[in-house]
DNA sequence: CTGAAAGCGCTAACAT
DNA sequence: ATGTTAGCGCTTTCAG
C-alpha cells in the first residue's frame, strides 16, 4: 500500500544531502555536473520513481514542449501517416504532440485554435477546414511570434511556411491521363474551389484541356463537398447530361468509389463506357473494383518534412512564420479504372 | 507592435486595486464575490486578453482537467466515431482529451501509457492494442488511483469500467444468419484469439453452429493479424480446403471487402457461391459490390457512455477502478454479401 | 562543481 | 466581501 506521494527533487536532493539546483542540474545531464554526482541523482531517482513535474517545468521556461496539429479530419490513410511523420520528428527532438481535430467545420477549428493557444504550445502545425476562410483564429499565434505551419489545406492570407504537393499538376496529370486514355468529355467533380487543393486541381484540369485543344465546359466541373452521399449525386447530375461524359475525374478517392458503384448500377461500364481517376491513393482504391487509379500522395513525409521544419524554426528562432512554400512530390499510379488502351 | 508579455492576474489586480486573490475568485465566477467586481475583474480581463495559465494552476491544484485517451488505430469510422463522443461529453464536463495511437504495437502503447500519466492525465480511456498481453504499464494509474477505462478492446486482469458490445452475441448473430442462409460450411476468419473481441466473437461462431446441430472444425477457423494482404492470404487459404466453404465471416469490414474482391476475381460469385459477413459497419462495407453484411457498432454511444463514467468518477471520487461492465447494443445489418434468399 | 535564493502564476487557508 | 500569505516543483542567476 504505497501512499504515492509524488517524489520531488527535494526528495532526492535531502536523501543524498545534496541542494535541488544540483538534483535539477543532474537530471537535465548538465555537463557542469561530476559525473558520479549525476550518476547517483539518476540512480536514485530511477529506484523512487521520481518523475520530473512538467507544469513546474514548463511554469518556469515558459515553454511546453510540445506542438499543436489541427487537422480537419482523422479517419484517413493519408491523415494518419502524416501525423505518424510528425510524430517522429516531434519525439526525436524532445517535443510532444497535441492533436485537435476539426471535423471538418470552421467553429471547431476556431475552438481547437484557441484551446491550443491557451495551453500554450510551443508551435502549431495546421490544416485547414473544409470551410475555413476567414483565419483570424491563427492570429494570437502570429502575434506572439509562435510558429505557425501549414500543410496540404493552406491558405496564403497568412505568411507561414506551406508544406503542400504541386496540385496544379496532380491534377494536370490526371487530366491529361484520362485524355491519351481517349477521353474526350471529362467531368471534373471536385468541391469548394476557394480551397487551395481544389481550385489547383481545376487549373490543372483546364491546363491538360487546353494543352490538348479540348473545349474547358463549365458545367463538366461539378462543386459538392464530400459526404457520403455525394458520390450517388454526382452520378446523378452525370446522367442527366445531354450528351454522356466519357471521363470523371473525383479529386477524392472515397467519393470516386462511390461513383464507380454507383455507374455500375446503371449498367455503365468502368472504364469502357466512362473512365475514372480518383485522388489520394486512399486504400478504398485498391478495394473496390475495378481498382482506381489515384494520385499517391506521400503523407508521411509531409509530416515529417512540415514537424522538421517546425522544429528547425523552434530551434533556431529563424524564419518564423515568414512565407515559404515547399512542395513534396506525388504521383499519378495508373490502375484499372482509367485503362482503356494496352 | 505589441510585446505580448502575458497578462496575469496581478497586472488585472493592480490596475483594478485589487488583490491578485479576488481577482482569480472573480475569474472562476465564484459567488462570494462582489457582483460588480466579478464583471470590473472579466471585463479588464476581456479588455486586456487575459488568458489563465494553465501550468500555474495545474501546479498550484495538482489536477490537469486533462483526460488521455489511448487508441490503438485512428483511422476508422468507429474510432472517430468513439473519440467524437468522448470529446462531446469531456468537453461538457470541462476536461480536454489528449488523443494517444498505438498504431497497434505494445511497444508505443507502452510509451503512450508513461506518456499520459508524466503529463498528469487526471483520467485515462484505452482500447488496447492489437498483441497487448501484459498489463503492467498501465499500473501506474492504478497505484495512484486515477480511473483507468477500457472501451472495446479490453483485457479482464485489470480490474476497471469496461465498455463493449456483446461480442459474443454479435458472432452469434453473424453466424446464425449465415446458417439461415443455407451456408453449410462457414468460415470464420478472425484474429489474436487472445483479444477478448476475438475469442468472443469465435464463441458465439460456435454457439451457432451448435445450435444448429453444424460441427465445429478447427481448420475453418483462420487466425490471422488484418494487414492490408490478408485478404488475399484467406482467400488462397481458402481455396486450399479440399472441401469448399459456402459462408465466411470475417470479424473486420476491410478485411472482408478485400475477400470479396479476391474471390470474385477467382470467378466464385458472391454470396452464390460463398455469403460473406463482415465486422464493424464501416464506410467501406457500403462501397464495394455486393455491399457487405456486417454487425454495426454504436461507436459515438460507446464513446459518450464511457466518458460519462469517466466524468462520474472524477466527480464523485467514486468506484474508481472497480470492475464493471456496460454493454452497448449492436446489430446485424443485412445487406447484399449474404442474401441467398429472398 | 555545488549551493542559496528568488520567482514563474495561481489558489486556498486563514485572516480581517 | 476582500486581502495576506504561503507554497505547488522546478530552473536559473549569482555567489562561493
Amino acid at each position: 500500500m504505497t501512499t504515492n506521494k509524488d517524489i520531488t527533487i527535494y526528495d532526492l536532493a535531502e536523501e543524498l544531502n545534496l541542494s535541488p539546483a544540483t538534483v535539477s542540474r543532474a537530471l537535465k545531464n548538465n555537463p557542469i555536473i561530476n559525473a558520479d554526482t549525476r550518476k547517483k541523482v539518476l540512480d536514485l531517482a530511477q529506484q523512487k520513481g521520481y518523475r520530473s513535474n512538467a507544469f513546474a517545468s514548463n511554469l518556469r521556461t515558459q515553454k511546453t514542449n510540445t506542438i499543436g496539429v489541427i487537422v480537419h479530419e482523422l479517419n484517413s490513410y493519408f491523415m494518419t501517416a502524416v501525423l505518424a511523420g510528425i510524430e517522429e520528428v516531434a519525439t526525436e527532438a524532445g517535443y510532444d504532440i497535441l492533436i485537435a481535430h476539426s471535423n471538418e467545420t470552421v467553429a471547431k477549428e476556431r475552438t481547437n485554435a484557441h484551446n491550443l493557444f491557451n495551453k500554450r504550445v510551443d508551435g502549431v502545425i495546421a490544416s485547414l477546414a473544409y470551410d475555413t476562410d476567414d483565419l483570424t483564429h491563427f492570429e494570437p499565434f502570429i502575434k506572439k511570434h509562435i510558429p505557425l505551419l501549414f500543410f496540404d489545406r493552406i491558405d496564403n492570407s497568412i505568411a507561414a511556411t506551406q508544406v503542400v504537393i504541386d496540385n496544379v499538376e496532380a491534377g494536370y496529370q490526371a487530366t491529361k491521363h484520362l485524355i491519351q486514355q481517349g477521353c474526350k468529355r471529362i467531368v471534373h467533380a471536385t468541391a469548394n474551389l476557394k480551397r487551395n487543393v481544389y481550385a489547383d486541381r481545376l487549373a490543372g484540369y483546364k491546363k491538360a484541356l487546353l494543352e490538348h485543344k479540348l473545349p474547358y465546359k463549365e458545367d463538366l466541373v461539378l462543386v459538392n463537398d464530400f459526404k457520403e452521399d455525394t458520390g450517388k449525386l454526382i452520378v446523378e447530375q452525370l446522367l442527366a447530361m445531354k450528351q454522356q461524359p466519357d471521363g470523371l475525374f473525383v479529386t477524392n478517392d472515397f467519393c470516386s468509389a462511390v461513383c464507380i458503384a454507383e455507374l455500375k448500377k446503371t449498367g455503365l461500364k468502368v472504364p469502357k463506357d466512362i473512365a475514372v481517376v480518383g485522388f489520394n491513393n486512399d486504400v478504398v482504391s485498391r478495394m473496390v473494383e475495378p481498382n482506381i487509379t489515384t494520385i499517391n500522395y506521400p503523407g508521411k513525409l509531409m509530416g515529417r518534412t512540415i514537424a522538421e521544419r517546425l522544429v528547425q524554426q523552434l530551434k533556431t528562432k529563424k524564419n518564423i512564420n515568414k512565407q515559404e512554400q515547399i512542395i513534396v512530390p506525388s504521383e499519378l499510379i495508373v490502375r484499372d479504372s482509367s485503362k482503356r488502351k494496352k
